[in-house]
DNA sequence: GATGAATGAGGGTTCATTCAT
DNA sequence: GATGAATGAACCCTCATTCAT
């Protein structure tokens, strides 16, 4: 940690040591064990999910779980560890789901459609996963960058809107010259900013943003934004 | 125990009462006095955009404020309402800054053009405006719904841009029926997540997103996806 | 913020919630663990007694215990709970030496001269029942209020002098009419007020009431205005 | 304070120094200083009676006497020697009460009936008396013993009961070799007791005992007692 | 695999009191 | 007589983590 954030009084250097249990790394792993590891993660990542890391209480995800604190660290290592695995289970599920759009069978426009409307979607129905990259992005993407899984993931996301952006601009429907990076970024950042600020901009606007007919709202505006901008 | 007896450490619920000294609340302030108000709220800031609400350390702040602890209770009540004044202050400048782009004297176009640019900077040039704005957010907007001040200076923001729109509508430079919300939303989104993610997104994509030439792609592309989005 | 977010110091409203551990609360407890725990509420009593609930210090328990001072929060919870504890011990100890005075087996005037003598005599001997008290009258009987061991002690009591109080209307010793509850509370109250206000009477009356002589003659008083009124 | 106890942060020695400043020290005392010395005065006796000396804040009482906290320290010297101040006034207004009964011109009996009535209704009605006395036994009657104020108001009680208590053997209402310093501390220890008392009492006796149907059962039960026990 | 007991380093906040004006 | 600003020592409580069993 250094001179970064210091968060709790870590008497460990900074995350790396220790990392002696990840899963699949030879232990026996009995199904009943595989069912508390997974039970311990899928409460975690609510916990860290509503107070952020540094907020996150580890007695309160080892009491919600139905196990004792030091299963944690037994399962785990750390809270730190801990905190990447869920990063990187959420990470997983969001790139699978991506993949399962089937996006290449669709007409450009609608898939791109499809695309953007399901990015909302994720975001409004999987609320931990702003919370969860807001603390990593706060403590600079430390444990993120420990992670040996999380980058194969994205590469095929780029192929896949790479191939979407080039059959719309064959097809005449899309420009051309756009960076798939620059467009994902923007339709995640599109419903991104909304969400995570959801709080801050109902107090500012003084309306509540989470209600449906403004979240449709939003929706179909990002939509057109996006369509709006591909247009040749 | 309300307003009976309070012997030992007192309990505050949340973060509402006891508010009794805030600034501008009449005392007369001396001007030495207000440098100490100012430098706290200065160094605070940088601290709770560091470290969030929660990691950030009244300790710290005093110390590099270079005034005992003590007086961060004296001038401001408590870590909650800092905060809230640090947030206040975030919003104000924004805002303030964006009253003196003088949107209106310019080509609805060009106004479009400087306002993205604008918020692309600040939010670059401002890193702790992006993360306080996460730290509320987390807390659910605890704080800002006590603010009083914060409500009223995001009227104009919006009339500031519904007339550059009803202009750009006019003179056929800009499509109808834009809502000026949405707009600011999309404007500031595009820009924010890409920011607030710098770190896991530099993780995923596997490049530094904060080096010189992708920043200045992410402003080029922001500002193709807005006016790209608004033509007719 | 009841059961949301909780990030920093816990502000528990007063004294209410988080009881989760209480002697006997079915937790298995190690012979040493319950060692621990007595010491703590015998170290406890004396310095509630010495400085009362707000003046105690919870660091000063925790010292002369010998243990952590986190471990009076595993053990009790807080110092409102640790308070608690040791007041019910109190009570529980001076009732139940009350129900080893076997008053059923004396004369009914021999049986009013033992319990005045056995109730001087306890808080003679035991001047932390005496401040314990204050404290608790001085917060309004928040912890009392809240325990539920403390109500079934005192029926016993009662009925124990009731009996008394019958035989000996029936004996011809006693006048008929009496209140259990208020000789009782006379009975307490003319060594109490001695007792609870030694330093102040010794100092308006000039002469030092805890010497021997003063002693053995409130006690003798007492004795006498209890049986003169008992008179028929 | 030494070994003694410690409540605040207390760097003067016991409370003995600096008590350069008591009223009618000398001082020109203008009518309006006086009045502020007064108000101080009566609102840190509430302040004292409701919280203790330890937990009554300073701040509270300047606060609800409308002046600032300096000011108290200007008055009083210390937050002790306030003490000491509101408990000598208490002591004055209680003796000064008695004397006024004109207990020398009613008949014995009827004379010690109204010192009983009228010691229980001062208690009640001076509930801060109670807690100051509390207060003051907890710090060992630390303050008092430096009051030269208090010693001389009390040889005149005991005469007032003295005279009483012969004219009431002569007149063969009552026993002969009572000591009036027992029973006064009996007159009062029956009331004292009860009220200060009150919550815990309730508590265990599970009845409201300042409910008006107790508190006059209270009050003919000690004027019992006391009849009861003088009669010869 | 699992548990109760233990730890030490803070965390935010408060208090009586004093200085400079 | 009066005020705003300042102080430093504590106070209660909490946290992530580990030991012994």
């Amino acid at each position: 940690m250094a001179n970064s954030i210091q968060f709790r009084n870590n008497n460990r250097p900074a995350l790396a040591p220790r990392r002696r249990l990840r899963r699949g790394a030879g232990r026996p792993a009995g199904a009943a064990a595989e069912q508390v590891r997974e039970r311990i993660l899928e409460v975690a990542s609510k916990e860290f999910a509503r107070s952020g890391l540094g907020g996150a209480r580890v007695d309160r995800i080892a009491e919600q779980a139905g196990v004792n604190v030091r299963m944690l660290y037994y399962y785990y290592g750390s809270k730190d560890d801990l905190f990447l695995a869920v990063l990187e289970r959420a990470y997983a599920a969001i790139r699978e789901a991506e993949q399962g759009l089937e996006l290449d069978q669709l007409d450009p426009v609608e898939a791109v459609r499809r695309l953007v409307r399901f990015t909302w979607g994720f975001q409004l129905e999987h609320p931990e996963f702003i919370t969860l990259l807001n603390s990593e992005n706060l403590h600079k993407g430390r444990h993120l960058a420990q992670s040996k899984l999380v980058a194969g993931l994205h590469s095929r996301l780029l192929e896949l809107i790479g191939r979407l952006l080039e059959r719309g601009a064959t097809s005449g429907d899309f420009r051309r010259g756009v960076d798939p990076m620059q467009l994902y970024i923007t339709i995640a950042g599109l419903g991104y900013f909304y969400l995570s600020n959801r709080h801050t901009l109902s107090a500012i606007f003084g309306r509540d943003l989470m209600a449906p007919r403004y979240r449709e709202a939003r929706m179909n505006h990002m939509t057109e934004v996006v369509l709006g901008y591909l247009k040749p």
